[in-house]
DNA sequence: AATACCTTCAACCGCAACTCT
DNA sequence: CAGAGTTGCGGTTGAAGGTAT
């Protein structure tokens, strides 16, 4: 005898989330975050099961995540972390605010993997792959392991010319250490927490004078337009998109949320 | 322009771990 | 303590978009 399912399979909804959906999911989860993902689907009237919303919202909906590919530093933190703890994806994601293990999955899969083998990394193991007798068995301190990386990332950034990014870490170990130390002594938000909040107290902040917020421009600037809420103070990394030009979800000026397809040309993340 | 192939990543599935009764 | 229920994790899939031919 099996186990009996998560939920009433019949006649729910698979695959593609809606906007329709994600609105109903997110206004439930900014109201009623603590009742069970096994309720969330029949209370936030969604044809979903509970562990679909749970998904949904852990790496698409939730307001501390950041969005965009990994930065440069992040990249070599996963390897890193990678190296100590291998394909554990959620504890090399609770080193990285605002990212998801499904997400840094799909990045080591797409992206890293294929540097790391270019490299002559064997992304598995992290030792170099040789084909000569004599290498074999030689394991790459980690340190060594991370330095080869930064060599190849060097290279890269004579191709690609990145954003300067404060990069003043002597080692990635380094920056895990001050990453957790941030985690420990950020006001009061745990990744795995959703903060109650409710709709009146959602505020708009003053739109600032810094000129890189305007709308016209691309990419972070954006950072300035994120909203604030009375009850507490998001993290960083949260962003709500003002609802102009941009896609995702945002809240119009009557607090009301809304979702918008971006348009290519003001999309940060394209 | 049409088609095939490749890449990306959101979403699913099954299972293990954890919690509750 | 045992069994049922719930949550979280990691592997995998497949649709969509991009690129090459």
């Amino acid at each position: 005898m099996g186990r009996k399912p998560c939920c009433e399979k019949v006649g729910l909804k698979k695959g593609p989330w809606t906007a329709e959906e994600d609105k109903k999911l997110i206004n439930f989860m900014l109201t009623n975050c603590h009742c069970s993902w096994r309720a969330v689907p029949k209370f936030a009237g969604l044809l979903r099961c509970g562990k679909s919303c749970r998904l949904r919202w852990i790496n698409y909906l939730r307001p501390d995540l950041k969005r965009g590919l990994l930065s440069e530093s992040e990249e070599k933190l996963v390897i890193d972390l990678h190296g100590q703890l291998g394909n554990r994806w959620s504890k090399i994601a609770s080193h990285l605010p605002g990212r998801t293990d499904n997400e840094i999955k799909n990045h080591w899969n797409t992206h890293i993997k294929k540097k790391l083998t270019k490299m002559g990394v064997d992304p598995l193991t992290h030792k170099p792959i040789v084909t000569t007798n004599e290498c074999h068995d030689q394991v790459l301190p980690l340190q060594q392991t991370v330095d080869v990386a930064e060599g190849c990332w060097e290279v890269e950034e004579e191709e690609e010319e990145e954003e300067e990014e404060e990069k003043t870490m002597t080692s990635s170990t380094e920056y895990v250490t001050e990453i957790d130390a941030s985690l420990q002594t950020s006001p009061g938000f745990c990744i795995e927490e959703v903060p109650l909040i409710q709709p009146h107290e959602i505020v708009i902040p003053e739109a600032s004078t810094d000129d890189t917020s305007s709308s016209s421009s691309s990419g972070r600037s954006l950072k300035t337009d994120e909203l604030r809420f009375s009850a507490m103070e998001w993290p960083e990394s949260t962003y709500f998109f003002p609802m102009d030009d941009l896609g995702g979800w945002g809240f119009n000026s009557d607090h009301t949320l809304e979702h918008q397809t971006a348009t290519t040309e003001h999309d940060p993340w394209k």
